[in-house]
DNA sequence: AGATTAGTTTTGATTTATCAAAAATATATG
DNA sequence: CATATATTTTTGATAAATCAAAACTAATCT
């Protein structure tokens, strides 16, 4: 019948570990029992499971991969999720650091007659406060390819899109370095061997980052 | 740790049915077990367990009532509840027949910091759309002695304060009859023999419910 | 190739919540 | 008060989700 708590998290976290791949492989058992915070052999059982139901395509010692059908079912547990964290932010005031534990829990039980009063309430926003994309309700999604600070061209200037972290303590730390989504910035110089990325923020204050922090801040040019 | 769910269903279940009755009596097994759904033997099970932890105090073949700390535990899933109901009415514009449900569900998983920003943006409100009072933080929580529809005098202008029956329905039937909570009404007579109650709504329909409908509403004189 | 290491699956248990039906107890009725 | 009826508890099972540790498979490294 319906999909339990757990199901669900299953599913999402397939869905996110194959948009996070670059290439389209299957995602390795140890991989999705550390993000799902399960034992090795846990994951195994479920995903046989899920297997048995037709949600995901399991291939024993080499990983697993969404079918179609658990394709669009993490979609709309996305979409409930990323609405709910809009929600929150937009409608209750809450800071975009620390909603996501709350819609952690929220995305399980949320009606879909609560789910569209939220969309509408919010005008159909097409991506939430960290700006992931907002899957529609018949579980399609926009995807986009973006740049992060560690790939776009240098000494120029850039627009934070989207963070790639749910980490409150970054959230915070972006946010008072004037580095939301919206704001516009350039990067000054990459230095590899600091493994450090120079920004210019818009109020013209210099800060340094490290890489794998740079690379967690999607942007478009421009 | 933290109860289950299922834990504070079965406290606020409990807390509801010792609420409901006028003496002071113990709750029964079976009206327990069927108010929350369950077999009768789940539910022993899961008393003992209860008295186990201290939540509440179990007479076998008796029945059981809350301790004072599953009193207070409870009392605070449903200032959750209500926060919640009033929420979705006044915030999102929910119809008060309809909240139910989703409350019945989110009020499981919210947070404490959610409940309270709800309770903020709400003004701290003492009752929910149905007049259920909200229990404070400490779980304490405004015990009124209201009369119903059924026990008023008659020929006196009344004002309806509370629902005591959630169920869509009749919800529904209340508030296109103009009998919601703050509306004035007179009862004109009532009918022992047809099991009837007349009543006059403010404006100036004549209507009549069955008394069981009519202990159901609950209200203030004036 | 053979051996070590890393990753995965299996096995055997555990916890929580549940049910159906049998057994026990309490309440009501003649 | 003894029996019939209603309630409650016990018993034995089941389903979902989990873990630890043993067994297995794949990958890597001389």
């Amino acid at each position: 019948m319906f999909p339990s708590s757990t199901v669900e998290n299953y599913l999402k976290t397939l869905y996110q570990a194959e948009t996070a791949a670059t290439d389209r492989r299957l995602v390795p058992m140890g991989q999705l029992a550390s993000a799902v915070g399960v034992a090795p052999g846990t994951a195994t059982t479920m995903v046989k499971a899920l297997a048995e139901s037709g949600l995901v395509e399991y291939e024993p010692y080499l990983g697993v991969r969404l079918s179609s059908a658990g394709t669009k079912l993490a979609a709309l547990v996305l979409r409930r999720h990323r609405l709910i964290e809009q929600f929150l932010v937009e409608i209750m005031g809450m800071s975009w650091a620390e909603v996501h534990e709350d819609a952690e829990q929220l995305e399980h039980v949320v009606s879909d007659r609560l789910i569209d009063r939220m969309d509408a309430m919010l005008g159909h926003p097409s991506v939430d406060p960290h700006g992931d994309p907002i899957p529609t309700a018949d579980g399609s999604i926009a995807t986009h390819n973006y740049h992060s600070l560690l790939t776009c061209p240098l000494q120029t200037t850039v627009t934070v899109t989207r963070v790639a972290d749910q980490n409150a303590s970054f959230l915070r730390f972006l946010e008072a370095q004037e580095l939301k989504p919206g704001q516009s910035i350039e990067v000054e110089a990459r230095d590899p061997v600091a493994d450090s990325v120079q920004l210019l923020t818009g109020d013209e204050r210099r800060i340094t980052i490290g890489t794998k922090a740079a690379s967690k801040v999607l942007i478009e040019v421009g």
